[in-house]
DNA sequence: TCTGGGGTCCTAGGACCC
DNA sequence: TCTGGGGTCCTAGGACCC
């Protein structure tokens, strides 16, 4: 059996979780805020992160920022900064790295490490490179991490969110059942609502309960996910760290809301639209093409509609599913409805096999930047200006020409389109002369 | 939970075939 | 035409996570 690599004694499994880590990020970045409360989210007008004072007094992930203002005044609002948040993740794993090459990118926030069998070459015990790792994190990146050691990633999860912030929890298993009874049950990793409330039919509250559960009794009764995590919250390991490096996605959505809501069918058409174009520049960044996607429209009752299209063939072309898209488009549309939100997903995504075509690669960059525009034309053309938001004048080139004014508001749209079939000012019939 | 955006995996059940 | 049994593949939808 090769050393390091046998699950039959327990290991040492390492969860680091930053600390409202976008706002620490914020403030590492700009050490005026230091003591002051951050949020972040400006952009999308709700909590994305807060600093814990903030908690305190009752803002929560997901709050409306106005609702922040009412609370905190003081509060300082920043928009989301990305590529800090990134660039200090990789920070935060290439110190977890100095310790063991074993490390799971798990989020943006947060890693697992298996320290298993470094004992030697780091000349100290698990718990002491638990106490080193936290160190040297808040060191070197300026933020606080509360970081949770046990056998295995379910119970490292338990314990780093033991004691927050800037937490360290050491989770033996001889201890577990002594942790795990004061753990709800519906407050285990992999365990939400749904499985709490049909566990608590059972008379399970406590994590300990789940545990105490035996196996027949757990084959029978939940799924393989939840099997899995009894088996973790025991201490075996059946979920493994994931130390590859991201090489793609199996999907990849786009989807925005709009406010006010609106049942202008050009309107929504042209936030799909959006969403496509999107979908397609983050595929082509990794290399991918999409057989097959899947479109919806979010009514104000947040009931979904929505349909799935077979693409001609494997794209990462926006004008191919665009194409598409607005076949189907007029089935979903509900005339009188209000939408609140558009999305696309791209489904069953493979390498696209530019391998070879790596030669051509401008040529082939520059083809689909024109199918791109080309798209934007064509979407522009049929759908008004609301299409994309670039072109000013669409309306004016398509109807205002002979009508000698400007249709820009959306009711203005609508009575422009009068009289004509919904195919029709959809623009399908025409199709073939735009392409 | 008066609700933003982006992912993954599992499962039940239908379609189809022998 | 009806009946039985069994296997595989696919899809819709659920559940969960950050």
């Amino acid at each position: 059996m090769a050393w390091g690599r046998s699950y039959s004694f327990p290991r040492a499994i390492l969860h680091i979780d930053g600390d409202s880590f976008f706002a620490a990020v914020e403030i590492s970045k700009n050490p005026k805020l230091q003591g002051k409360p951050v949020v972040t989210g400006k952009e999308r007008g709700i909590v994305s992160a807060c600093t814990y004072d903030l908690k305190a007094r009752g803002v929560t992930r997901g709050m409306q920022l106005h609702e922040v203002k009412k609370i905190a005044p003081d509060a300082v609002i920043l928009p989301s900064d990305y590529e800090a948040y990134c660039l200090f993740a990789e920070r935060m794993y290439a110190v977890v790295r100095r310790y063991t090459p074993e490390v799971d990118e798990y989020s943006i926030d947060e890693c697992f490490a298996d320290l298993t069998g470094m004992r030697r070459v780091n000349r100290m015990g698990y718990r002491d490179m638990a106490v080193a790792i936290k160190r040297d994190l808040q060191t070197e990146l300026g933020i606080t991490f509360s970081v949770g050691l046990s056998a295995t990633k379910t119970l490292a999860k338990i314990g780093s969110k033991w004691q927050k912030p800037d937490g360290l929890t050491a989770i033996p298993l001889i201890e577990a059942p002594n942790f795990l009874s004061k753990v709800p049950v519906g407050a285990v990793w992999g365990i939400g609502p749904n499985t709490a409330a049909y566990l608590n039919k059972y008379g399970i509250q406590s994590a300990q309960q789940f545990v105490e559960r035996d196996e027949a009794w757990v084959r029978t009764h939940v799924s393989k996910p939840i099997q899995e995590t009894w088996q973790e919250l025991r201490g075996d390991i059946v979920l493994p760290l994931q130390t590859e490096k991201r090489t793609g996605y199996q999907s990849i959505s786009k989807t925005k809301t709009f406010t006010p809501p609106s049942s202008d069918e050009g309107f929504v058409f042209s936030q799909l639209s959006k969403n496509i174009e999107n979908a397609c520049i983050k595929a082509r960044r990794w290399g991918l093409v999409s057989p097959q996607a899947f479109f919806f429209l979010k009514t104000q009752d947040f009931k979904y509609h929505g349909c799935e299209i077979t693409l001609p063939n494997p794209t990462d072309v926006p004008h191919d599913i665009i194409r598409e898209v607005a076949r189907h488009f007029p089935g979903v549309f509900k005339k009188g409805e209000q939408y609140r939100a558009t999305g696309v997903t791209l489904l069953k995504l493979s390498k696209g096999e530019d391998v070879q075509l790596d030669l051509f690669g401008t040529v082939r960059t520059s083809q689909g930047l024109k199918l791109i525009f080309d798209s934007i034309d064509t979407v522009s053309l049929r759908y008004g200006k609301h299409a994309v938001f670039l072109g000013s004048s669409m309306n004016a080139m398509r109807f205002g020409a002979h009508r000698g004014e400007r249709g820009d508001a959306p009711e203005r749209t609508r009575q422009l389109f009068k009289g004509e079939t919904r195919r029709r000012r959809l623009g399908i019939p025409m199709l073939g002369e735009v392409t």
